[in-house]
DNA sequence: CGTCGACTTGAGTTAACTCAAATCATGTGG
DNA sequence: CCACATGATTTGAGTTAACTCAAGTCGACG
């Protein structure tokens, strides 16, 4: 866990705590108490921010930028657990169980992360309970994710996850039919627990069964209702 | 969601309940005031206490027997994601999300079980932070779990993860080598995430390798470092 | 002793992997 | 503006771990 980038001035800092969705309605005397102890750095792209077994002496929230966390096999293949974007904090289980970082995280671009020491952050917790409240209601949504993931990777073949992640961004784009990746496919296959040939076979069936239409990174839903049979079925293509 | 077994009476609940980690420390007053309004529920082998997608208006912790929380396919196969036994919690994340049971529950056995309402209880949670610290610690140790058996099923092969979970019974047991499974091996099979046929021909393999030892349920770990490489780097038996 | 569930074993199939190579996209220096 | 380097993606061919289906075998219990 280095700290190379320039730690930005204090300016707007509060501003920026508070835009942040695990901070909202915090009072601003605690607002203003967590930016005298935040650190804030400017990392590139690429930069491993901690590694599976670092000790967690705080967690991060993201403000510009990505950031993915993910698992590596011995062989070097890649698992990705999340990619956390503007607002999103993560580092977070060290914080509740003084054990070490279960993954590893790394930059995808270049972003600004604010750094959360441990301490100060129980501490704020037990004075304000609202706190308490919203970050576990932040751990439920990732356990949420977590047993969606499994189920994906248990139960489900790989087209099944891919359309279940293509109606997943759908609905994140309010139900748009013009999805455009902001990941690599080399990306998408690690999210999904596959490769990136693998990804693209399984891309090719679906376009030539009509499901959906390719062009580069931007991908058109052609077949809501095959594309949901798929995500629920695992049926073939 | 069904209540069918008797409700058992509330003599000695407080006991109980003191027992439980998760309330640990808790002062008196707030015991008996969970007790006042827990529900406790005997429940027969193979009962189903909540269904994903059924809507969670509290949360459970088991006091005898064994729950499991699974996940099912379209298909009808299942994957375990925890197995739960006397004084662990199952089914808080409806509690602190408003949002749906997101895996099934079931009895492996007869057991007793506490139900606590959500709103009592995060009440509580409001005026004893401390609880909500262990809320969050419990948050955190379930997800490093996930982790791991996201990692298991995406970057390991089926004796990997095998030789993982008989690493992790015999450090439950204090280091002990002869183990004795306490589930089925179809129940085995499906929290490693393999049908019965392949759990079946793994430990055969493993036996013929001699790594470990084959007794029906018992199973004695003849050589520890071999089993740890399989483990870690997926090798071939 | 028969039956049931749990477990094992055998044979065949397949989704997804590995390895290798071709293609495409983009950006850089000349 | 071109030629090439680099990384991303696709395609092809072969291999394999794990699955399905089917048929035992084993063990406990009424």
């Amino acid at each position: 866990m280095t700290h190379p980038g320039r730690d930005i001035s204090e300016g707007g800092l509060v501003g920026h705590i508070a835009r942040i969705p695990l901070f909202e309605g915090l009072p601003d005397t605690y607002l203003r108490e967590l930016a005298m102890l935040v650190v804030a750095q400017d990392l590139p792209k690429g930069h491993e921010i901690f590694s599976e077994g670092d000790e967690g002496t705080g967690f991060y929230v993201c403000l510009t930028g990505r950031v993915k966390i993910y698992k590596v096999s011995w062989e070097g293949k890649e698992q990705i657990l999340h990619i956390f974007g503007p607002g999103e904090p993560f580092g977070e289980v060290p914080v509740f169980s003084d054990q070490p970082f279960p993954a590893h995280a790394q930059t995808l671009e270049e972003s600004r992360v604010l750094f959360f020491p441990k301490e100060a952050f129980v501490a704020l917790i037990r004075r304000y309970p609202d706190l308490a409240l919203k970050m576990l209601a932040m751990f439920s949504w990732r356990l949420r994710r977590f047993t969606q993931l499994v189920e994906d990777l248990s139960l489900k073949e790989v087209p099944g996850r891919l359309a279940a992640y293509l109606l997943y961004l759908s609905d994140r784009q309010r139900g748009e039919v013009r999805l455009t990746l902001d990941i690599t496919k080399a990306q998408l296959a690690s999210l999904i627990g596959t490769i990136p040939e693998t990804l693209s076979r399984a891309l090719g069936r679906m376009a030539r069964a009509g499901l959906i239409a390719l062009d580069g990174a931007n991908i058109r839903i052609l077949d809501r209702t095959a594309l949901s049979d798929v995500a629920e079925t695992s049926g073939r293509i």
